[in-house]
RNA sequence: UGGGGUGUAGGUCAACUGGCAGACCGUCCGGCUGUUAACCGGAAAGUUGGUGGUUCGAGUCCACCCGCCCCAGCCA
């Protein structure tokens, strides 16, 4: 029992020579004298050939024994073949079984239904489409840090407990020993911002919540946000780091996840044209060519999934739209010096319509202004105090944004729904597994 | 919360105008020495989401309830 192991991506390394794989069976195929294993163990498919007469009568009676899913260590001479599925093909001396499996397994190499699958979703994800979307995720959250380290960004982690602040959007409670309610955090940027004058350069990623009743392709009650935060930056320098941010993510999965791309189907020709100056269209403007394409919007209103839909046809990348009318926009928002109606802000809309996947603004420093907005909003004042004294000692120019890294990572897989891009949705009527 | 759908075997779906509840996949039994979601033969598998109603007769029509899906709003 001195046989080396290996995972699959591995097995090249060991061409004639004998291993043992561990991982669990997709699929078994036998025709009575020579029988075929394929099994997966996270890093690929290999093909195990179990020959009746070449084995020990122990090895085939145990291959009569195995099912779908079980776990298994199999052993024996490695090598390539093209007829296997994954190219890797191993000649069994040895079998063992781990795990045995029962034979009702709910997930079988066939169309299911997605209450069924989400229903199991603790299986749902050993499929091939599952595991090549989560190693994209994991890609672009490893590109996320590589991005922000290499630019002298700190990273800082913000409460999820909090008190009453935010936006205003609805809030998960919970009790709080002495202190009254608790509330899960929608967002990270208040307190990003408090660090921004401690570090200069800063982000946060971590999950954020909004008890919103949203059943849309787009929606999630627990998803993960990225939210920097930079001193001194206006909304020119906060656009531009969005885009640079963006084109390096989509660079970076092209470059490094192409089998996971091709096992998707992803249209990457639709990816490499992500490049770089996105599109940037002020609100105005953006109101006067959905109203040609026939959308009712007014001057003053929020912009509609439709509305967006509109936009995003014209260009084969991300558009900014730019400098929304105060009202339809948070209280934190500066105010625009060229069109005090409006505030410094951006969304970034995802091309093939994937929606807003980033919200960025410069933050409003002036004390004043701040507290006006606050109370024009009917905020609670004293939550805000904290807030607020960051404009009263040492205020400074800045600006920051929220990146949607479900809404990212859907669109760059190409996935219908975002419920797919995290191993554990929850949403409005999912709160198991 | 509003609008539109949907619910039939373990899974994915069919069943005309109201007339014997079906197919494929999976599972089980048997066969097969290079299979690729193998193939061939056989078998088991159902309170048609629930309650009530109309009818000689309801998966199908009606009412109410439940679950889920899609779209919108909210936003990332």
């Amino acid at each position: 029992m001195s046989t080396p192991t290996a995972r699959i991506a591995e097995l090249a390394a060991h061409t004639g020579h004998v291993v043992t794989v561990r991982g669990w069976v997709t699929h078994l195929r036998s025709s009575g004298k020579i029988a075929f294993i394929v099994m997966r163990d996270g890093t690929g498919l290999l093909q195990g050939v179990v020959v009746k007469n070449q084995v020990a009568p122990e090895v085939w009676a145990r291959f009569s024994e195995l099912t779908q899913e079980a776990c298994i260590a199999i052993t024996g001479e490695a090598k390539a073949e093209p007829r296997a599925p994954g190219g890797n093909e191993i000649q069994v001396s040895g079998l063992e079984v781990i795990g045995p499996s029962p034979l009702d397994y709910p997930i079988q190499p066939k169309e299911h239904g997605i209450e069924h699958l989400l229903d199991h979703r603790h299986f749902w994800l050993r499929s091939p489409r599952q595991v090549a979307i989560a190693k994209i995720r994991h890609e672009i959250e490893q590109a996320i840090h590589d991005f922000f380290y290499e630019r002298g960004f700190l990273r800082v982690d913000t409460p999820l407990l909090t008190a009453a602040i935010g936006e205003r959007s609805g809030l998960f409670s919970t009790e709080y020993f002495d202190e009254g309610n608790a509330y899960l955090a929608q967002t990270g940027q208040l307190y990003g911002e408090a660090a921004a004058a401690a570090f200069g350069k800063i982000y946060t990623f971590g999950p954020t919540f909004r008890a919103e009743k949203s059943k849309t392709r787009r929606h999630l009650t627990e998803f993960w946000m990225i939210e920097p935060e930079v001193a001194f930056n206006d909304t020119h320098d906060n656009m531009r780091l969005q885009e640079d941010l963006v084109s390096f993510l989509v660079e970076r999965v092209l470059e490094r996840r192409q089998a996971e791309l091709a096992e998707l189907e992803r249209d990457v020709s639709k990816l490499k044209q992500v490049v770089r100056p996105f599109v940037r269209l002020d609100y105005s403007d953006a109101i006067t060519l959905v109203r040609r394409k026939g959308s009712s919007a007014k001057w003053g209103d929020d912009l509609g999934a439709e509305d967006e839909a509109l936009i995003v046809a014209d260009y084969d990348r991300p558009v900014f739209v730019m400098n929304y009318p105060k009202e339809a926009k948070a209280f934190y928002m500066k105010e625009n010096p060229a069109d005090p109606r409006t505030v410094l802000c951006d969304d970034m809309l995802a091309p093939e319509g994937y929606g807003e996947i980033i919200g960025g603004s410069q933050r409003e420093d002036d004390y004043d202004k701040l507290l006006h907005r606050i109370r024009e909003e009917g905020l609670p004042e004293d939550a805000y105090g904290w807030y607020l004294d960051l404009r009263k000692y040492g205020t400074f120019p800045h600006a920051g944004f929220g990146l949607g890294l479900e809404r990212t990572v859907g669109w760059i897989c190409g996935t219908p729904h975002i419920r797919e891009v995290i191993a554990f949705p929850r949403m409005m009527h999912r709160l198991r597994p």
